[in-house]
DNA sequence: GTAAAATAAGACCGAACGGTTTATATTTGA
DNA sequence: TCAAATATAAACCGTTCGGTCTTATTTTAC
């Protein structure tokens, strides 16, 4: 069982987490953590170094959230091309339901880091490798095992999807609809049929 | 001519508007403007009634640069292909060499501004519309003029060709490199040609 | 050239910031 | 059971925040 240093530890992450995921870095204050929480400064500093290293840990602890759903859907198929569809049904309605409230953390973190923050932009910079890595990997064991043609690049292709996902959840976030997000989805659907299978 | 003060307030939203698009709203602090411009607090105050008036128009002024700079490159083109090819070169290296730095300005206040800073985010919410609306037009009038396949959707490809777009600047700013984003913006050229010409 | 008007400087304000410290509870292990 | 270790609450710290106001300077119009 987790110490009670542990499970308060634990406990402020998961409050901390949306507030980072929705706010940002920046506009995140110690007193919308001890607000969330309930608990008092010493509570928090008692059991973080800072600021920082909370924002580094509800990062971490998102990513983690959004990797346990993704591969829990994609172990569930054992075809290449059921694992993509999986990944796609996933992220259907994702920019009202997403994993952590605020949308998808990578992106969300991408954008808030990127040019000012550089200890967080390394993680997403990381995470965002790791996510282009698997969907690279179930394209590569597509083409290795028939499924989709030998011409394509997995790396490529991965990059595509996953471009017009991230693109699709800023878009239907912004618009207020998710809309958006699920015709695209439909329309990398529709291209997996055709030009992965081809 | 502009007056005196007519063209401090522009000074100031060109000093500013790069520090709001890299930073965001929140990290971006009036001693970073006043620090930028040379002003004192009465220089600036002067001008603008609080952050929030300099916030937005430094939104204005950098959506209206990048409105202004993809206009210029699609009077120059005649066909629908033509121009749709003009707005893909115009985003090649825009990781690193966007209209104002920090990267697209539209995607950066999506996401800074989508979940707590409404008065940015219907301004964001408005600029994509209008992107969306004159990608749709150029579509439209490709399909009107037989250039284009009558069986596309306008809004839906248009929705397509920009979030690759900005899914792909996201992901090439990340990993500071602008080799995702040019490949993808090969990827868009290969599809107008094929999908959208068929 | 000069007076009136517009503009900028910078001292100043209260509130909020991240973080520390100390005193008090609460767990924990012997 | 009781002391040692740990966790908590909250007063407190210096700094920075956005914003105001008075004073000084620069433009502008005549």
């Amino acid at each position: 069982m987790l110490s009670k240093a542990d499970r308060t530890k634990l406990f402020i992450i998961e409050k901390s987490a949306p507030i980072f995921n929705q706010k940002g870095y920046a506009a995140t204050s110690m007193a919308d953590i001890l607000k969330a929480t309930g608990l008092a400064k010493g509570g928090i500093y008692g059991n973080f170094k800072n600021k920082d290293e909370i924002a580094l840990e509800a990062f971490d602890y998102s990513l983690n959230k959004l990797r346990e759903a993704l591969r829990f859907k994609i172990k569930q198929q054992t075809s290449a091309a059921g694992k993509l569809n999986a990944i796609l049904n996933f992220y259907h309605n994702y920019s009202i339901t997403p994993i952590v409230e605020g949308g998808c953390v990578l992106l969300n973190t991408a954008i808030d880091a990127d040019d000012s923050i550089p200890f967080l932009k390394e993680r997403a910079k990381q995470g965002l490798k790791e996510m282009l890595d698997s969907l690279k990997y179930i394209i590569e064991k597509g083409i290795e095992s028939g499924e989709f043609s030998k011409k394509l690049n997995s790396l490529n292709e991965a990059e595509f999807i996953f471009a017009i996902i991230e693109g699709g959840i800023m878009m239907s976030k912004l618009s207020d609809s998710p809309v958006i997000l699920n015709k695209l989805l439909e329309n990398i659907r529709t291209q997996i049929e055709t030009r992965f299978m081809k």
